[in-house]
DNA sequence: TTATAAATGAGAATGATACTCAATTATAAC
DNA sequence: GTTATAATTGAGTATCATTCTCATTTATAA
């Protein structure tokens, strides 16, 4: 998707809800798809604030929290209190593989897990909205 | 496992790690394994409290870390901010299915995913320690 | 029995996130 | 472009689960 095809697509997305279409909001989404990374909001605020860009912790927090709600980010839970986020846009969908010891985050994906997982739901008559699953482990290099 | 085999193996493990063997210790361990339920600190605390077994918040957080780190329970994450403990003893291994309108938790196993999650671990090189795998959705009564 | 290191309880501290509210601003109708 | 207005923002405060502190109590081992 294109810069300004993304923008649209926030914009329709905002005034379907009857938000605004603020320079605040669409810092926090352009900070976003721009980083492959998985950052926690106090990251996102900082980098931001690094690059003259000057958007509250309310506002991050605010702002990615409609990012999640329509498609354009999403929001993981690492267990360690601090929620991180990540671009959902251009992003095909992936599990996290993660380093309990360095930290160290590799994203997965499998298909066969992914049809098991609505087979699991249909059985017990839920219909499956989203899933988390992290595998936690000891990468290469923590081992030794 | 009988209750004095329990007894036996949770006084080892303390002893292992130089913990002492106190009354609010076994006290948290038999509620939670009494309870097949998926339930926070805090409801553990008036659980307690309720059959009049005085034990502070502080020492069940504490004892629910040390039952953690020992395999007698396992810490869920459900994403609201407040961790849940089932009990690990007479349970075999699980994952959960969990609908977000209700609560309603199903526990599910599936030795596919197990298998294919190994995989994955082994592909990238890591040695899985543990795993996240938490399914969301809408249960048949709140699809209505 | 005694010495001692560990545990306990009550309340204070912490830290991520959510809330409050006065001032500002995007939006839509004119 | 003005204007009216409801939404947004920022700064600080509040919240809430969890962790920490520390004086007192207690399990343990000699």
């Amino acid at each position: 998707m294109t810069d300004t095809a993304l923008l649209e697509k926030f914009k329709a997305a905002l005034k379907k809800e009857g938000l605004k279409y603020t320079p605040q909001r669409v810092a926090v989404l352009e900070e976003i798809i721009k980083d492959e990374g998985h950052r926690e909001s106090e990251e996102i605020y900082l980098d931001l604030k690094n690059q003259g860009q000057h958007v509250s912790r309310a506002t991050v927090y605010r702002t990615m929290d409609i990012l999640v709600s329509n498609g354009f980010a999403r929001k993981l839970n690492l267990g360690d209190g601090r929620a991180r986020y990540e671009s959902k846009v251009n992003s095909p969908h992936h599990d996290h593989l993660v380093c309990i010891d360095c930290g160290l985050i590799i994203e997965f994906m499998d298909q066969d897990i992914e049809d098991i997982q609505e087979q699991i739901a249909d059985q017990h008559d839920f219909v499956l909205k989203r899933h988390i699953h992290q595998l936690f482990g000891l990468c290469k290099t923590c081992q030794k």
